[in-house]
DNA sequence: ATAATTAAGTACTGATTCGGACATATTAAT
DNA sequence: ATTAATATGTCCGAATCAGTACTTAATTAT
């Protein structure tokens, strides 16, 4: 491959795309923030993000929880250990694959799921309603091939 | 407008395109970082941006650099400073307007600058080649109509 | 001119981010 | 059976992240 120069680098066809790609996520990012923390759930996003994919499910791995919603390992530790001591999580090995952790909602942790999910949801859909149903199929569709390029 | 249950809400259809967003934006982020590390140019992601916003210009202050970086200045503050120590950029104060602070690349920045943004931007353009001019032109208008959003 | 508002940067806090090293446990290969 | 390769989580370090409070400076309103 020929080797660019400075100039025709920046002149290169994609640099909009991934100017707008990091420039849509970091608007919705931070109106998701911003729902949050007017909600007064006192959960961050990613705290939120594994609330939420906990949902009523009777508790799920690390590595599912981290699959989901994108977190990676050493990260949901951290995550986990804080929606602990606020006592929405609780955490207990699973016997037959010691490796594994299963991590599930208290009850307290189900009650801000059912409190905070649909208000949140709800917050979004103002948003994301104001556009048609074709752009949203399409931006999924091509989504899926940007994701799928690397 | 109607409260959501949370079963109502989980079946909202902006969901996968959150997720597509979230997924595409996080995929791209990873390939960009791993770039970087691969490079031994010793650049963060951030510390990147930086150096390739601030290119061949004569020098920005920090608000231009971080509207188009979309680094918020808090965090602006601490990227500059460690770019200053590694002696890739300086800063002075302007005259007339003694509220702005200019940053500008010093010769190693540029030096910087010269070597590794084309060879970034080659190692992206691997990827993102793969995608036809017709899906990046569209994914860009969606991309912008959902930035628009919020 | 004086006061109120807005603008630009920095300092600080708490949380998140990723990768890499590590410990342990499981599975596969021989 | 033993060894090698994988898988799962935790811990750690350096950096980023966004928000808030604060300082200083410039601009606007009165």
């Amino acid at each position: 491959m020929a080797k660019l120069s400075a100039k025709s680098a920046s002149e290169q066809s994609f640099i909009p795309l991934m100017q707008e790609l990091a420039g849509a996520y970091q608007a919705f990012s931070l109106y998701d923030a911003e729902g949050l923390r007017k909600s007064g759930s006192d959960l961050t996003p990613s705290q939120a993000r594994v609330i939420f994919t906990l949902g009523d499910s009777e508790g799920m791995t690390c590595k599912d929880i981290g699959d989901i919603t994108l977190i990676t390992k050493g990260t949901l530790t951290g995550v986990v250990d804080r929606l602990e001591e606020k006592g929405l999580v609780e955490r207990w090995s699973v016997e037959g694959d010691g490796r594994k952790t299963i991590v599930a909602l208290t009850r307290r942790g189900k009650r801000a799921y059912q409190q905070e999910f649909p208000r949140h949801i709800g917050f979004l859909k103002e948003k994301f309603d104001r556009l048609s149903a074709s752009d949203r199929n399409q931006a999924v569709a091509l989504l899926e091939k940007i994701k799928d390029l690397f």
